[in-house]
DNA sequence: ATTCCACTTTACGTTAACGTAAGATACTTT
DNA sequence: AAAGTATCTTACGTTAACGTAAAGTGGAAT
């Protein structure tokens, strides 16, 4: 009851690959690119929830058109503990930058939404027409 | 006053470029793949407004992560006039496709505009310690 | 002991979306 | 006429994000 304390509840790299559905391949990618730093026991790569947390981050990066490197800058950004002022005026100015971008992106998407409603519209009319058509011949 | 009638204003590909701030090769290749068939003059392009639509939609297709591949096939949905049956299901189902990931899209978007909202106040805090620090050491 | 399975490294191959250079054509300006 | 500018085609080069194959390692099951 006491000699199992240590249960840092960790992952293989297969279980993630199968739990979101991604390559392990893909996985030791984002590791090679230097956005994951598993530990190792061994050889073998162990995942701590926080690796699991940032492999969310990645694919929800990459749904969102982020490039590998650009996630990666956000995870630096994140990580950076104290900074210089300098570096935090460039920080809030890349922060602003991501914002504009995705509030640009939001405009887009609502858009693309209306438009997408639209053309749902006009194929369920014309399915609609087809339809009648076909059961008036089939009388 | 009566000699130019036609004057359906139409854009060179140079023009283009330089409106929507990207390459001649980019509009080329958009035309390569598809996406894109101006009319000529001789060899020269000539784009009408339509086209220009076009290309505008191109962009935000790729903004909102589309491959041109996407993006040609959602043109061609709309271009499709009057389809078969089994055509139309096809349609509404791309369609359905689309609207899901784009409104995951809008959730992610939203969640992480709130994440970069919190890191910009953290940046902010520290911004502020770091230059009360200096002037405070500076007395 | 050997078979199996998940994991490892190394390394070459692939696709999308262009970049870039070369050489030809066409129109305009000097 | 010559030079400049914009356009064209052809074609090879490049980068990101993996895919895929080869060959080896380590623990578990038969």
């Amino acid at each position: 009851m006491q000699a199992q304390m240590n249960q840092i509840t960790t992952f293989s790299i297969g279980e993630l690959a199968r739990e979101f559905d991604i390559t392990t391949r893909s996985i030791r990618f984002y590791e090679d690119q230097g956005l994951l730093a598993p530990a190792r026991h061994g050889q073998t790569r162990l995942y701590t929830n926080r690796d699991k947390v940032r492999l969310k981050l990645i694919l929800r990066g990459k749904r969102l058109g982020f490039s590998l490197a650009e996630t990666k800058r956000l995870f630096d950004l994140y990580d950076a503990d104290s900074s210089s002022e300098s570096q935090l005026h460039k920080i809030l100015e890349l922060i602003d930058e991501k914002k504009v971008s995705l509030k640009q992106q939001l405009e887009d998407i609502k858009v693309l939404l209306v438009e997408l409603g639209n053309l749902e519209d006009r194929c369920r009319d014309e399915l609609q027409e087809v339809t009648a058509n076909t059961t008036t011949v089939q009388e």
